[in-house]
RNA sequence: GCCCUGGUAGCUCAACUGGAUAGAGCAGAUCCGUCCUAAGGAUAAGGUUGGAGGUUCAACUCCUCUCUGGGGCGCCA
């Protein structure tokens, strides 16, 4: 919350300063943090941004604008200095600092929390991600979207958000009556008939136990609803294993009710929302066909939403399902897909727009695919070769943590390399383990200290004056710019980075500083340093959907 | 052919969306053990950011061309 608090009183600084060069456009300068070879804190290159529009000399226009600087925050600035082309490099006062430490300390899990501000209805955010088909368990590359989905979810709801995690089934058309086709199959085979597999029928495991289970109930084949069983089977398997992988959702939203369902007029809600569409003059008929618009909205061909035989597209559903979420109030939706739909996202963007609300009211993540090796050899991950790796099974071989730590590693759209054999050779010296051994030796400590009996509660957080305590406060401060920079690029895998930079400094800090020493009240000043610590590596873990074991 | 994405240290990836000497983790080198967990710390080493131009005070970041990995390309989902 630091940096947020300079980069407001600096605006005004700012601004005043390019209004009285005769400047109205706004400046958008940026507070960042210095290179590690310079002492300061933050880092300001509005003065070069400044000089540039007026063409004068950046280090004057950086001197102008530092006095200003210390006769208006010297309540927070310790000092600034001029570098390089311009920069403005600002020192805090330890106050500040220690002052940030106390909110930490009092505000605990809420810190970083901007509801508390404000205070006011928050915005509604849907984040909707996995929404596999539930055609067989999920693997490994729905495990990368499951991952990030439900840490952006975590992370916009502790900013603040109502966020709503939502799975959107597709539990209609094609790939569903394949499905039924294939169990049936098997169920008949297992009643002792001589006949061949389904031709690009699904074949894992799973459909023979489905079909068993049906077996076992001793249903004749006319009694039973191929699809619904199937259906059924495959979802409670795909909520356990994401229950074991740490993720749940609010609503599992079916396509079915939308595409299938009908009101008492006969007619679907996909009916409705081209129907919608066409009157708006959004969709139109040629060919036989009904198509989408979407060239007036960027996309670069129109797209059809129902075909001449009659049967709607997949789009079809998708403006439906889309209408309904904005109809449910939300007002900022986030959909998580894996990076072969990327053609797909421009007409969906043209569909928010044709429903009325601006295109960055839709967010879509693209994440690429993980690329599963194990000793070196690629892996087929296809589910309908019957070989694949599913989520489960890296998760009960490197374990939930580490496998979440992992996919939230590296940036959305990066491609990920999976080796197995690697994860599984890492467990026990994966960059997970080091930022978990900063709470075991916070909470070690602690332990410690309890068995002494030398906990005193007023502490002068002023003695914690080494280079090493101010970093460390630094970085925990910093815990509310990184969820701003989640934020803006709605994406949480900056968390991994912040925590594990954040386990250096504590690491560090705790080779240097003894925490219980002789000295009573500089050792009372640190464990509420270590009590601060504790807080944020477990909400930062918390955020990653990863845990915070108190002992290793 | 067209459209998205990526190319950064030996390997896997960051880089606060245009800032200063491009950073982490593994792997490899050398040191640190009376004491709160060594799953740790310190010090080196490792780079023409695929390549070539351009814009800018400043380019991994923006523009053009080019090489290369992945993906997608009107009635499949």
């Amino acid at each position: 919350m630091i940096k947020q608090q300079i980069i407001e009183k600096l605006s005004g600084i700012v601004e005043r300063y390019a209004g009285e060069k005769g400047l109205t456009e706004s400046i958008s300068f940026s507070v960042e943090n210095p290179p590690k070879n310079i002492e300061a804190d933050f880092a300001v290159n509005a003065a070069m941004l400044i000089a540039k529009k007026i063409k004068a000399n950046p280090r004057v226009v950086a001197q102008e604008i530092s006095a200003e600087i210390m006769k208006e925050m010297s309540g927070i600035v310790e000092k600034t200095e001029i570098a390089g082309a311009g920069f403005i490099n600002i020192t805090v006062k330890n106050e500040l600092l220690f002052k940030e430490l106390g909110k930490i300390l009092s505000l605990k899990d809420k810190y970083g929390s901007r509801a508390q501000n404000t205070g006011n209805a928050c915005e509604k955010v849907m984040v909707e991600f996995v929404s596999a088909n539930p055609t067989g368990p999920l693997h490994i590359g729905h495990g990368r979207g499951a991952a990030i989905g439900d840490s952006l979810a975590r992370v916009l709801k502790h900013i603040g958000y109502d966020v709503k995690k939502e799975y959107y089934l597709n539990d209609v058309g094609n790939q569903m009556l394949v499905l039924a086709e294939s169990v049936k199959v098997r169920f008949r085979q297992l009643k002792g008939e001589e006949l061949p597999f389904l031709e690009d029928g699904y074949k894992g495991e799973y459909i023979v136990d489905i079909a068993k289970r049906l077996v076992a109930e001793g249903k004749s084949i006319n009694e039973i609803d191929f699809k619904r069983e199937a259906v059924k089977d495959i979802l409670k398997t795909i909520e356990d294993d994401l229950g074991d992988f740490g993720v749940s959702f609010d609503n599992w939203f079916s396509e079915g009710s939308i595409a299938a369902d009908k009101d008492k007029d006969g007619k679907t809600e996909v009916d409705k929302a081209c129907e919608f569409l066409l009157k708006k003059g959004d969709a139109y008929e040629s060919e036989g066909a009904l198509w989408l618009a979407s060239t007036k909205y960027g996309d670069d061909k129109d797209r059809v939403l129902k075909r001449s035989d009659g049967r709607y597209t997949y789009l079809a559903s998708d403006v439906a399902y889309h209408k309904n979420k904005f109809e449910r109030g939300f007002t900022k939706l986030v959909n998580l897909w894996g990076a072969d739909h990327h053609g797909y996202v421009a007409r969906i963007t043209a569909c928010v727009q044709m429903l009325g609300f601006s295109k960055e009211a839709l967010k879509v993540l693209l994440y690429q695919l993980v690329s599963l090796v194990r000793n070196g050899q690629p892996v087929a991950m296809s589910t309908r070769s019957g070989e694949f790796i599913t989520l489960k099974e890296v998760v009960d071989e490197v374990g939930k943590d580490a496998c979440r730590f992992f996919f939230l590693l590296r940036a959305p759209d990066s491609q990920l390399e999976f080796d197995l054999e690697l994860a599984k050779k890492q467990s026990s010296e994966n960059p997970v383990f080091y930022v978990q051994y900063v709470n075991a030796r916070c909470n070690s400590i602690m332990r410690e200290s309890r068995s002494r009996n030398d906990l005193s509660e007023n502490a002068d957080l002023s003695l914690l004056n080494t280079k090493e305590e101010r970093e460390l406060i630094k970085h925990l401060a910093a815990f509310c710019d990184t969820l701003s920079l989640c934020e803006k690029t709605m994406s949480p895998h900056h968390f991994t980075a912040y925590l594990m930079e954040l386990a250096d400094t504590y690491h560090r800090f705790y080779e240097k500083c003894r925490v219980l020493g002789d000295d009573a009240a500089l050792s009372a000043a640190r464990l509420k340093l270590i009590e601060a610590v504790m807080i944020i590596i477990k909400n930062g873990l918390g955020l990653l959907g990863v845990s915070a074991p108190e002992k290793m």
